[in-house]
DNA sequence: GAGACTGAGTTCGAAATCCGAACTCAGTAG
DNA sequence: CTACTGAGTTCGGATTTCGAACTCAGTCTC
């Protein structure tokens, strides 16, 4: 008997989506080109049953997409919508983190702005000021103006 | 029969850790200043064996950190480390995805930049090129330059 | 100094999830 | 006719999660 909505709830619902052990990578393997099934479930070693409920629930709430892309057989594939690729600035928050604090793996990857190749750093980027800036600045303000 | 390491496996790591509904949320309450265990509990209804089991983990993974805050009757809260604060842009990312793209829960809250309350948007930044870019620009490099 | 309260947990059984392995079903290839 | 594929579904058992109630040390109130 609770779930009056806290400011910044919209997270909890997205992590009701999105927030489980899964979902996250779905979307990650969906980046780097996988689109079926059984590749997902190869790739992930994502059980089948759950697989399956996981890409209903993802499709369902407008990260993937099922598409048909063979008849005789009629086939289906899952691909990420726009909402999906969306996702990447905090997948991406994420790789970054732990490259930079997850003990005992070898981050054997880093990521680099394309261009140039520099290692790329994430930041807030506020337009008025025209500056970058790091987590101590950012601020949540409520629709009444709450901190 | 498996588990061999991807490119990006790092995150997989990362998400055994923080991949389930809770320890978002708890280091999210965390940088909204929640630091004892009750608050915890009441603020996101958690399950109390859960998150005596969760902050455990947290800890172990070097996210919070246990203090003793009283001794009189021993008291520890839960304070976010270095490394816990530093998920703050994975949540940021987060946080700016539901706002855009979560249907059905109304944003009440928005982040700002502190400092002159303008919306902030997130970038990658290029410190060779001095220039923000999107995800479209990101490209993951291997130790031996795979793609 | 007896009773109520607090904060930080534990213990418990019931309910929901996850898993691996095997099965289905339509169509295709030989 | 048999073997194989891709995309699931069905199954029983193992693991997690849940809510509610209990513990335990110390404190506060009278």
């Amino acid at each position: 008997m609770n779930q009056q909505v806290q400011p910044g709830a919209a997270i909890e619902e997205t992590l009701r989506v999105v927030g489980d052990r899964w979902s996250i990578l779905l979307v990650r393997a969906g980046l780097r080109g996988i689109r079926r099934f059984d590749d997902f479930c190869d790739d992930l070693g994502i059980a089948r049953p759950v697989l399956t409920e996981r890409l209903r629930r993802l499709v369902k709430f407008g990260i993937f997409e099922r598409v048909k892309y063979q008849d005789k057989p009629v086939r289906y594939e899952y691909r990420l919508t726009e909402a999906g690729l969306a996702l990447s600035p905090a997948l991406v928050a994420l790789v970054r983190w732990s490259e930079e604090y997850s003990q005992e793996v070898s981050s054997e990857t880093t990521l680099v702005h394309a261009p140039c190749g520099t290692e790329l750093e994430q930041a807030f980027w506020c337009r008025s000021c025209q500056t970058t800036f790091g987590p101590h600045a950012v601020k949540g303000v409520g629709v009444n103006g709450e901190s």
